[in-house]
DNA sequence: CTGAAAGCGCTAACAG
DNA sequence: CTGTTAGCGCTTTCAG
């Protein structure tokens, strides 16, 4: 179907040398004579040629290729990070395979199997939130193929990985609220096998300490990351004798849902009760009221995701590295009372 | 770095037999004794072999990637597209390589070089909006590789396309919102160099006629589809000395920015102005109102882009398809005045 | 029933 | 300064 691409051959025996001159003159290889390296590159430029992926491939044993896993592709901050991958990837001329692991752990090792076959270098992961089982990336690790975590991360002794400091954004949140009037605070927090779960409930739990608010275990939720659970969450919140005041959840697709479910029980945001998400979504900006969020540092996420990659594949193994970045928490209406702003 | 994998060499040693015995053991060819087959099979299995991709490449001039170029990532509508289209090419055994133009016609071309490079078979495509040159494609279609253009698209007679009925889609949001009262009805539309917004336009003037109503070219803004483009397009609709009671845009994140602004100068949706967009984002629920939009079938879409590729793998080159889906108009409040509803 | 050899496109060591 | 050869992993004749 396809129209066979020119080949070195095809140049050699254009230009009646052989296959090998044709090689080093593309390359400058100081054998060749200057003037024959004109007329091999000139050629070469008219034809078009470009050197086969497939059969350099196999002659140095490298793809070129790099697979991503995320747990979704329509959430904002995977595509940002994704961005930032692909900048640092094409200045190593790499490429990048994208597969979405859609939240499941099956289709998390199926992805795996899937780029181990089509022979990528190697991996840069965001774990599924169903994931508990690592021996799919122990496999990874034992058989030396470069492997970096970002956001939800786990084996971070054999594995380098880039996060933020959810622990100091949570706690931010917390201290945040409380100085805007709140003291019933509630937190809407993901699986517990999360990496991000443990520690923005930490962050939470001290922030609390810290503006001596004691800890209710009613006002702790967990809901699994889908806009229903955390639909059902917030409910469970709004029917307690005494509802929180003050809610954030662990990412703003969770707190959206949130709003929808506050506005439906009549309650206003913020006379009533304040909000706060994480992560920052574009449309944050768009709700009414606008949404108080952390906001992630995401393209430098994943720009120093490919450069702890490009470590792995260029030095000998090393102490794998964590990476911690900071946040920002961007203060919009949702969390501010309007006589106070 | 990476530990060399297994090959058919490896096997063929251990096993003390040659590589092509092996080979054909693999594949169970008839010539080589079912005891052999057994014991190259589990062998091969133990030691996890996979053939080596770039090793068939190679030979088979096959790499089994489709190239996907879609103006960005973040957009639900074209996340979800690649999910049908990467449904179908796993089916088929193929990958999928992702790469975002950003809506920038440079970064396509850009795209599409790099892709051609890493050898993919062929491509599936959303134009970016600043497209006009057409070229590089005309290259890939001259070149005999697969393409395929999905909703956004251009040279329908040489390639084939999957698209939906914008005409009929903005022909029943004009309808719709003259049924709900409106009759000062505007559109923004995005630039006119793609295919989608000279549709969706074609079938607004239409709507407009059928409901008796005068084409007001003061009603017809037009947006680069940014969000601050769309803003100022509101802006001056609601300057307008008699400003428009309805308006739609040509996706929702325009309508989204178009709320905003909207909402700012104090006007009601949708007792003042009704409101709809295109495309059904998650968003379109969590917003107040809820938005009235249209439901595009993107899984199909997407699948249905992979067929008409396979299509062109497969057979030889036949008179391209262009396919059309229907949309599903979904109203939500925004469209519908609450006395009525 | 099995092996040897050629070739896909390329580079690098070895010859001239 | 340039050509020949081997080899990356695999399939496919062609020979046994």
């Amino acid at each position: 179907m396809v129209k066979r691409r020119i080949s070195l051959k095809d140049i050699a025996k254009e230009l009646g040398v052989s296959i090998s001159t044709v090689s080093r003159g593309l390359r400058d290889h100081p054998d060749i004579s200057d003037e024959l390296i004109l007329r091999i590159k000139e050629l070469a430029m008219l034809r078009r040629y470009t050197p086969n992926p497939m059969a350099m491939g196999l002659l140095k044993q490298r793809t070129r290729m790099i697979g991503v896993i995320v747990p979704d592709l329509v959430t904002h901050f995977f595509s940002s990070v994704i961005s930032g991958i692909e900048e640092v990837a094409k200045e190593h001329g790499y490429f990048v395979i994208i597969s979405s692991s859609y939240e499941c752990y099956q289709k998390e090792r199926e992805n795996i199997e899937n780029l181990m076959k089509a022979r990528v270098e190697g991996f840069i992961v965001c774990l599924s939130q169903e994931t508990t089982d690592y021996s799919h990336f122990e496999q990874i690790i034992d058989a030396e193929i470069p492997l970096v975590f970002f956001d939800r991360v786990c084996l971070k002794d054999k594995v380098p990985t880039v996060t933020v400091d959810n622990f100091a954004a949570s706690r931010r949140i917390t201290l945040h609220f409380h100085e805007n009037g709140a003291r019933r605070i509630a937190y809407i927090s993901g699986p517990e096998t999360l990496s991000i779960s443990k520690e923005r409930k930490a962050g939470y739990l001290v922030g609390l300490d810290e503006c001596g608010l004691e800890f209710k275990s009613e006002f702790l939720e967990e809901c699994d990351l889908s806009p229903q659970s955390a639909t059902n969450a917030v409910h469970r919140l709004l029917m307690l004798p005494f509802p929180p005041d003050a809610v954030f959840g662990i990412n703003d697709t969770v707190v959206f849902a949130a709003m929808k479910e506050i506005r439906k029980a009549g309650i206003s945001i913020p006379e009533d009760i304040l909000l706060a998400g994480f992560t920052d979504e574009f449309h944050a900006t768009v709700v009414e009221p606008t949404l108080t969020s952390v906001m992630h540092p995401t393209l430098d996420m994943g720009r120093i995701a490919a450069r702890l990659f490009f470590e792995q594949t260029e030095n000998d193994r090393v102490q794998p590295k964590s990476i911690q970045l900071e946040t920002t928490l961007v203060v919009r209406n949702s969390s501010v009372k309007k006589s106070k702003a």
